[in-house]
DNA sequence: CATATTCCTACTAAAAGAGTAGGATTTGTC
DNA sequence: GACAAATCCTACTCTTTTAGTAGGAATATG
């Protein structure tokens, strides 16, 4: 599994700023029960967004958090990058720069840095408002049985 | 990670079997000398492989394994599919059929059905002999730089 | 019959995943 | 100023997965 909860649940609380913070903060408790997710949980999760400057936050009573951007500013690269840490689906492909030391001869190190920019590529092309519009063309693209003959 | 050393090292022994098995078996010590790999954990996973019907094998003095097939006709995800039971990038996405039971109103599946979806197109178009002759425009793709413009 | 091999079962140590628990701090409202 | 509602922070725990190890039985070959 390439993705974890904590992926997800980002994810999963992005989507819902999106739609419920037009106007102020939305509290974690909120969110947690809407999506019914553990609140405790949510809370190290979101902690995680908040430091990556993903949102902004406000303490005391009314407060909680928002979009520090517009919703179609976020890759889902970037939000599932910053809560996994990575999203390398093989242990040797590593930072940029930094590779195995068997790199030179390893013949089966293209396949993995091949998956790798396909996965990358794809989180890159969908932004958390094609997640809110529910654009199944381009989540879907060519799989979508509702969308069409692809072009 | 979505693929573990098990995977990993499944496809590693699949192409040293596909580079000296021309003629004959080879045996797993032979392997593990040539890949650097703890034997008694290949033994371990060439089992899966050989119990997946990928392996001929055969046993007592000289024996060893052999691919069963052209290495053109293995996929990629066919030998990854075996050893590591699924290559899903979450849980969410599960067996054919079966699905979450927020499935009907999850904003993000469309994402993750969609981000499966590429990851096994991808590993569906490589072959093992795309590994043994070192296809990188195949494995690469628009990503390689030695490759020449993509069309 | 000795040796080299596959085959089989069981075990283990470390890391990652998925949360829980408890409380300190901040801020708006009465 | 007290209270309540929220974020913030540290630490802990239980379960599952990962990455092997260990020991020996069965089987071919020379």
């Amino acid at each position: 599994m390439m993705v974890s909860t904590k992926g997800r649940y980002a994810l999963t609380v992005m989507v819902d700023l999106a739609r419920k913070g037009e106007n102020g903060y939305v509290s974690l408790s909120d969110i947690a029960e809407s999506e019914n997710l553990s609140m405790k949980y949510l809370e190290s999760i979101i902690a995680i967004l908040n430091k990556g400057g993903m949102l902004r936050s406000l303490r005391g009573k009314n407060g909680g958090y928002k979009l520090s951007r517009d919703p179609k500013d976020y890759t889902i690269n970037e939000i599932l990058l910053l809560t996994e840490g990575t999203l390398a689906p093989v242990n040797c492909i590593m930072q940029e720069g930094v590779q195995c030391e068997k790199a030179a001869t390893c013949s089966t190190l293209p396949l993995w840095a091949g998956l790798d920019k396909v996965i990358e590529n794809y989180l890159k092309g969908i932004t958390l408002e094609d997640i809110i519009n529910g654009n199944r063309k381009k989540m879907l693209g060519e799989y979508c049985e509702s969308c069409g003959p692809a072009e």
